[in-house]
This record gives structure tokens, sequence and C-alpha cells, in this order.
DNA sequence: GAATGAATGAGTAGAACTACTCATTTTTTT
DNA sequence: AAAAAAATGAGTAGTTCTACTCATTCATTC
């Protein structure tokens, strides 16, 4: 048999964390080097220890699993990355791809599954959620559609993305240019090129989009 | 030593369940006698076989764990709920209290926190997760109007409900008066009515109380 | 049977957001 | 240095939601 290959994990809810835990090290084939209950820190950790795999959850406080693999990617560090989440949204699939990610699961559908998608990975492969790809292949029309919207988060300047972080906490335009120390009409103007990037059409629309999506900006 | 106490536990994430089902049976006391990845069904399992304790994920399909502990009290069972959620809205918080449970638990604050919780209910007490007790102490000043809200959402009405129901859903008024075969200023006037009644004030206030408070209504 | 509450509908005024177009200044890129 | 992109601001029209007041019908309660 090979030598155990070194897995750390991050996720903000302990028992959760315990969970994944316990699988991992019960199929004898894995080592937890490394656990966190934030994104801090996370990265520096992958980076001086390399480990193999990093299963990580999307939403995390301090830094996002996003936003891990993200610095992972960049680095061209050769550990493989595995996103837990809660949610089935498609827009943050679609970045995780885009980033390299091995693995996709769902936290809904997540049990053995875990544990199917670090063997597949082992050999080369890459696993999603059973659940996940249901939803893919629902949503064939709009994959194109989704795809371009997550191109589109590319090209948000750093204004419009500031823009969307506030809006994701609720806050109104007059709030916001407060916040900012600026005119509540360039505050509105970000706002339309925002909606114009993401074609997003209709009431509320915006702030709907920025709640669902905080990880992705 | 005392006989095992009989433990069922309903959440909707597997990896979830079995770190709190690990950690439970670890301590030797007690014993799990169901598990539930989901809220259906979880009522009837606890009226036939009543065990000592429930731990409920608050959010589920089917049934939220508010739902259930709801159903135990009017039942009159003796057994004691302990829900466990990941958000730290205090009015769940407040829901629950209304509703006798016996233990609530953040899920990003609980491993250990989860058996103490469980030894402390056994002789009779009452266990509040470290970070929520925080929450209360800050807002000390507020929590007086969040029981009001509380009170105030059983005043409301089947209608009112509903429209609240739809609005989580991000519809708006006009989809809502679509959806019910009703007037648009009707589903508007009671927009106005649920304002009134839970003193919601401004932009989005109303959109925002329905996305954020799902499980109380 | 009168009173109350609930569901339904409307009128009006104002606030906030959407959806356009346009202009000026600053920064970045080429 | 010239061109492109970004940040800032404004004009105007239309939609949606907020915040009131009011009326009618129906069911329940006292």
């Amino acid at each position: 048999m090979d030598k155990k290959k070194k897995i750390i994990i991050a996720d903000d809810h302990p028992l959760f964390l315990y969970g994944v835990k316990q699988i991992v090290e019960e199929s004898g084939k894995f080592e937890i080097s490394g656990e966190f209950n934030s994104g801090e820190d996370v990265f520096e950790f992958i980076a001086n220890t390399k480990p193999d795999f990093a299963i990580l959850d999307v939403r995390m406080p301090e830094c996002s699993g996003l936003e891990i693999v993200e610095k992972i990617s960049d680095a061209g560090l050769a550990t493989k990355a595995i996103l837990l989440t809660m949610y089935k949204n498609l827009n943050y699939f679609y970045k995780a791809v885009s980033l390299g990610v091995k693995g996709y699961i769902l936290k809904d559908t997540a049990t053995q599954e875990l544990l199917s998608a670090l063997e597949k990975i082992s050999y080369g492969g890459v696993f999603i959620s059973e659940g996940l790809q249901k939803q893919l292949k629902n949503r064939k029309i709009d994959s194109h559609k989704q795809e371009i919207v997550l191109l589109s988060i590319n090209s948000l300047t750093a204004s419009e993305r500031n823009i969307l972080r506030l809006l994701a906490e609720w806050k109104s335009t007059k709030e916001i240019a407060e916040e900012l120390f600026i005119s509540e009409r360039t505050v509105s103007n970000h706002r339309n090129h925002i909606c114009e990037k993401l074609n997003l059409k209709g009431a509320n629309r915006l702030v709907r989009f920025a709640i669902e999506n905080k990880e992705l900006f």
C-alpha cells in the first residue's frame, strides 16, 4: 500500500470538521495534517507543508475557500483542492472549476461521497457531487449564460466590487454613498454598470445577486 | 452508572450528522436511537419512541427544527429538544425559548459544547451557546424589542404569513398577486400590515426580514 | 344581532431603485 | 503622448415599494 496522503481541512463548523476528519481517518488511507476553523492562515500552511489535498468550506470567516483555491492556483502548488458547500449555487461551482478545483461536494449529499472523491482525484480525476450534476443537467440551457456571468464578474472594477460587497449587507444607495463619501448618483451609476455587466434586470435583482453570491467577489 | 439515554438526531447535512453522532456515542453515556436527513417523519418517531433528547437542525427540508419542537411541545412529550443552528439570528432563539427548548447551540462553536449541553440538560438545566450569550449581552437594549417582534409574528394572519413566505423567495408584489390570484393592491396592503405589526421601516426591510427569518413563520 | 377581525380592494404621496443617456476628471495602458 | 478604462457626477422617465387613509365583504366571536 502507498504511503498515507496528507490532507488539511478548513471549516468554521467544528462538528462538521469533526465529521470530515472521522470519515477520512477511518478509511486508513489518509492522514489529517492540519485543521482550521477559519480561512485564516490556511494558505500559508498549505504553502509551507504542501499537503496532497485541501478540503475547504466555501463560506468561512476571514478567507473563503474560493479565495484560498485562487491563491493555491496562483502559487502553482500541487495541492488538490476539494470544495465543500451548503449551497447549490452554480456560480460558485463555475468559479471553482475555473480555478482548477478537483472536487466539488454538496454538504447535503456527502459522507461516502467524500471518500469516493478523494479516491477518484488521487488517480487524476475530478469529482462533482451527484446533486450538482443533476442541477447542471437541468440547467443545460442556462449553463452558458451562467459561465458568462462568471466571466463578467471578473470584469468588475474595484469600486464596483466594493459596492456589491456593501449591497450584500443590505445597504441602500444612500447608505453606501455616505459610507464611501461619494455622491448617491455615483453609487447609482455604479449599480447600473454592474447590472449591465452581469445582465441583471428588474427590481431587487442586484441586491439579490449580491446576497446570493457574496463569496464570488 | 445510569442506563444510556436515548437520543435522536435530525440534520440534512450527513457529514454534520456523522460528527454529532460520533461525539455523542464516544462519550458512552448516550445511545443514538434514530437519525434523520430531513424534518420528515421526525415528530412521528419521537411520539412513538419517546427518546430522552432530540438534537435538531433549525433549517431542514420538509419540516424545520422549530416546527418539530412546536409539535413536541403541543403534544406534551417529555423529550428534551436541543436546537443546532448556523445562524446567530436572535429571533430564532427567542422563538425556540418560547417553545420550551432546553438547548440552543451554534454550529460554529459546538463540539464539546454539545456534551456539556446534554450533561447540563440531563440534570434539569438549560444550555445556551456561549457565542449566543455574548450576542444576547451586546444587544441587551434591543432584546425587549426582539421579543416583541416574536410576539408580533404570532399575530400575523394566514394570508400575511403566506405573503411573507413568497417574499422570502424574492418574489415581487406583482408576482405574488399573480400567484395568489389577488390584486396587487391587496398584496401591497398585506405588506403594509405586516410592516406595521413587525415594526419594520424603510426600503427593503420587509424582504430582508422575510429572507432572514424564513423558519419563523 | 352587533362587534371584531380578516381579506379584499383603492387613492395618493413620496422614497428608492431601474434604465437609459451624457459629461468631466483621473488613472492605466499602450 | 495618445487612447482606453475607471471613477465621478448629473438628467430624466418609469417601476416598485413604503406609508399613510379609507371602504366593502365575509366570518367569527360575544
